[in-house]
RNA sequence: GCUGCAAAACGGCUUAUCGCUGUCCUGAUUUAUCGGGAGGGAGGAAAGUCCGGGCAACAUAGAGUAGUGCACCUCUAGAAACAGAGGGUACAGCGGCAGGAAUGCCACUGUAACAGAAAGGGUAGCAGAAAAUAACCGCCUCAUUUUUUUUGAGGUAAGGGUGAAAAAGUGAGGUAAGAGCUCACACGCUCGGGUGGUAACAUUCGUUUGGUACAAACCUUGCACGUUGUAAUACCAAGUAAACUAUAGGUUGAGGGCUACUCGUCCGACUCUGGCUUGCUAGAGACUAUAGAGGGUAGGUAGCGUAGAUAAAUGAUAAGCUCCUCACCUCGGUGAGUAGACAGAACCCGGCUUAUAGUUUUGCAUUUUUU
């Protein structure tokens, strides 16, 4: 079961453009859990996997590259150990579209970070069942 | 040894676990997915995009014109350049020397878009009479007036005042008063020569002459220059119509080339094509009617690299080692913190500029200690 792999295909990224949109603009409800806010949107997506990820850091928070990369890594790489947890609870047939959005302007910790999208995953699965 | 300046080099490493992105090999099958293995994966500036080149497209296009860039000299490397090194000139600053002073000379540092103001026009605020064909006060002559005064006509750029700048300085002659009006000596400019230097230039002699400043304003002179940038561009897929397919209709002869001429033959009337105009050639599109197919969005491949994508990889965690910082005592250990600065490739290469904790080396300067 590929659910259970810690790894994260280039096809768990979220790469279209419409369906970024539809996130953040109309249908997508979000969790606000201080520094990050996390939205979701149940729809169709070409894939296989049942959901796919977008991350963001704002260049008017951050104005280096370096720095945003380095978030937007961490990040990234949290998302990747606790995805399973969300993938056993999505039903086999629906398909969503998740943003991850940071919005402090100082830099943070990995154990920050790691608190605090641990608290909105448990969110998003309660909201999902 | 400390500190400062300049130049050059460096800009953490190792292991483990979990991941990311290309490449190669390989195993399965559902043929586009899932596995396995090997090996590669950010910088000195990857940044700014200030220059140059490669590469690509635009018609590999002539002439003219517009436009743009550069502008003291020599050498070096280079494909080239706003590259590097050394030098010259001008200006400014600090210091030293000479001098009563003005000022001159010397050394160092910095700055310079450093050809032309004697081709032309233009501009020069405020102040001032006047800012480039100078007359406000003053000085002088003449007329008027009895005289002083006043008024008028003229001469005068020596003096005053204004200003960033007021028309070649000093002395003598000269004059009604003055003036390069004349002369001498300095200054500068033009032209020509001598000496030194590869040269810019310096110095000197003769000659001509007297010119406010401003050219990163117009302009003039000399030299060079096509334009646009990888979001270029090519191919595939797709395609909403001025596109495609099928059918039918429609095909002129002004003019021109070849030629001594004729015949002949070829091009050919409109529109469009790299700032503008124009000659020439080349390329593209003729036109009309009817019918058909085609629909709401998806891009992919090449360009493209012994890092390399297209929401864009190069990461996270743990342990250790050194580097560094702090504390303590012994002057070398102990303990703690731990990589600490600037910063992340998107076509490639060279130069420049800007940011930068800390370390090392070399040179110079100052100061201290010891011999």
């Amino acid at each position: 079961m590929m659910g259970t792999s810690h790894t994260l295909h280039k096809h768990e990224k979220l790469s279209h453009k419409a369906t970024v949109d539809a996130i953040f603009q109309k249908k997508g409800k979000s969790i606000f859990k201080p520094p990050l806010l996390l939205a979701y949107y149940k729809t169709d997506l070409l894939t296989t996997y049942p959901c796919q990820l977008l991350v963001s850091v704002g260049k008017r928070k951050f104005k280096l590259a370096v720095h945003r990369n380095r978030i937007k890594r961490q990040l990234t790489d949290i998302y990747r150990q606790q995805k399973h947890r969300i993938y056993d609870v999505i039903p086999p047939d629906d398909k969503y579209a998740i943003g991850i959005l940071f919005l402090e302007k100082t830099t943070p910790t990995y154990e920050e970070l790691e608190q605090h999208l641990t608290a909105a995953i448990d969110e998003l699965i309660k909201r999902i069942r």
